[in-house]
DNA sequence: CTGAAAGCGCTTACAG
DNA sequence: CTGAAAGCGCTTACAG
């Protein structure tokens, strides 16, 4: 007991008595146990996080921003790559709830609704990314996808490109689909409506954008502008295009998102929709932590990209 | 009791009680309690990863490995980026004891052994990544940069390179250091001694390898040839030589480490050493959970790094 | 096959 | 200012 009013600073202690014990916790080298301490106060200081794949630099950055905000506060983060596996995905969620965390981040969740909110329901605090849910299920962060997906289709048809096709990333995408629908509403607003056949999911990543641009240029080689998933996405259809022969951006115009490091350093650099995935990993964990202590209101943060032009568009048709 | 007995299937259990206590579980979505369990079994069925920076995407795709294998055995993870703070590295480490995780994986340590072994002790199971430590502390696992560095400026020197410059890398690492040592080496050895004035530290970022690149150049515009800590630095400092006017590989030649996607979209590509990272990450945690159930030999696991050679080195002096 | 008791290492009231 | 008691929610022997 008075041992756990001097680490803890509580309460009133004689010097003499803190100096002993202070003494006795250095010789012995002792160190609270944060399990026990866990148990007898329902508090964990752990914060879940679930991220679909840490090896996406945009995910690995928004972990990082997270985890700087936490550790100011004395958190630690518990890690899940979901991996876009659904099957995964609940079983994290199942995992950080019995393992008592007090709160949770979920990063572009994959499950339904009817999968996902019975889940986020046990939990007294998280805030989710690049999802819609019932404000007091969840706090959001998103980024406004349709708005993304409606400046890159505009940019493209404002070069004169009229084939627009886009790798759409995994089918159970919110934010992908929400992009395309952007997409959708720009061309249909300019008068040259899309053909849908050019639209197609993909793994989120370079392999992914490599080889289904191969396969859709092979099908649809009047294609002449490419939006996709995501920069990794971008890179690896920008090959798959070159390795084919097109010049980039005279036959084919490439837009990414995320505007990751690798964007800017490929010949040429892709044009990409930014957003500061720094600052969403800190917005989101502050927005967590204020939950964790307290704040009721439900809060709803929108973030809109910005369209950074470089050389894979720098052409007009 | 009976409960925790039909949940954790021990003990003979007549079928009906059991059904009892399924349902009974099932309609109070009654989840067991981790922290509760780990108080009395002494197991917490979570591992400390410590990495100095997520961000990077060599240290990204280890924590997916260790991640991919930490899911199967059922273990999670707790995730601290060290940032190459030395502070916060000490502080991670001690936070970890106190949580009582099962084991540590602890990647390229920059605290010096007078700090770093004794915090180790603390740990019943712990691996270390990139670093040597005595084999009754840790299990390692590690990059032969010796045979790195002397693989890369031997081929430096094959292609008729004779002024080598270097940037080593954060102060405190031990990689960049071993590094270096291979350079000298294989320079004594070709009779083409290097100038240490010519060897600097920098950040292991893309920024850090600009910046550094460009005032090494700006003071010393002799040099022909660059390597690099990490295919990051490597990225930047050839962004540094283009935008001041040097043809890479024809002024400058620049070698880096890692082999990340990054390094192989540039244009001209790096050469880099290649270390399959996700198998690191991957080992690492094998190693980890073979000693948490209970092996006792110490292992050490060293890696060589295979010579990439790409476009940024593909011309002869 | 089932359950009562004690203990894991802390913290939270409550006495003194 | 200091300490004895009870409890957090599990598991591990031990009876019955």
């Amino acid at each position: 007991m008075t041992i756990s009013r001097v680490l803890n600073d509580k309460g009133e202690i004689s010097s003499a008595t803190r100096q002993r014990v202070l003494e006795a916790v250095h010789d012995l080298n002792y160190r609270p146990s944060r399990v026990a301490r866990s148990l007898a106060t329902h508090q964990t200081f752990t914060i879940g996080l679930i991220v679909p794949d840490i090896t996406n630099p945009f995910f690995a950055a928004i972990v990082r921003g997270a985890e700087d905000i936490a550790w100011e506060y004395n958190y630690n983060i518990l890690l899940c790559n979901s991996v876009e596996k659904q099957e995964r995905e609940n079983a994290a969620l199942q995992l950080l709830e019995e393992t008592q965390v007090d709160g949770l981040i979920l990063c572009s969740p994959r499950l339904c609704d009817a999968q996902l909110l019975p889940l986020l329901k046990a939990y007294s605090s998280v805030v989710v990314f690049n999802r819609q849910v019932p404000g007091e299920l969840a706090d959001v962060v998103r980024i406004d996808d349709v708005d993304g997906g409606r400046q890159a289709a505009n940019h493209l048809l404002q070069i004169g490109r009229r084939v627009l096709g886009c790798l759409t990333g995994p089918a159970h995408s919110f934010s992908g689909r929400a992009r395309v629908q952007g997409i959708t509403l720009a061309a249909e607003v300019a008068a040259y409506p899309l053909n849908p056949d050019l639209q197609i999911p993909c793994l989120p990543t370079w392999e992914g954008g490599y080889t289904t641009a191969q396969t859709l240029l092979k099908t649809y080689p009047e294609i002449d502008s490419l939006i996709c998933y995501n920069d990794l996405v971008a890179v690896g259809a920008l090959q798959a295009c070159l390795d084919s022969g097109k010049r980039v951006p005279e036959d084919i115009a490439i837009v990414g998102f995320d505007d990751i490091l690798l964007a800017r350093t490929t010949r040429p650099a892709v044009t990409t929709l930014r957003v500061s995935t720094y600052e969403v990993g800190a917005k989101l964990m502050r927005l967590l932590l204020d939950r964790v202590q307290g704040r009721s209101e439900p809060d709803e943060v929108v973030i809109k990209p910005e369209l950074i032009i470089r050389a894979s568009t720098a052409c007009n048709h």
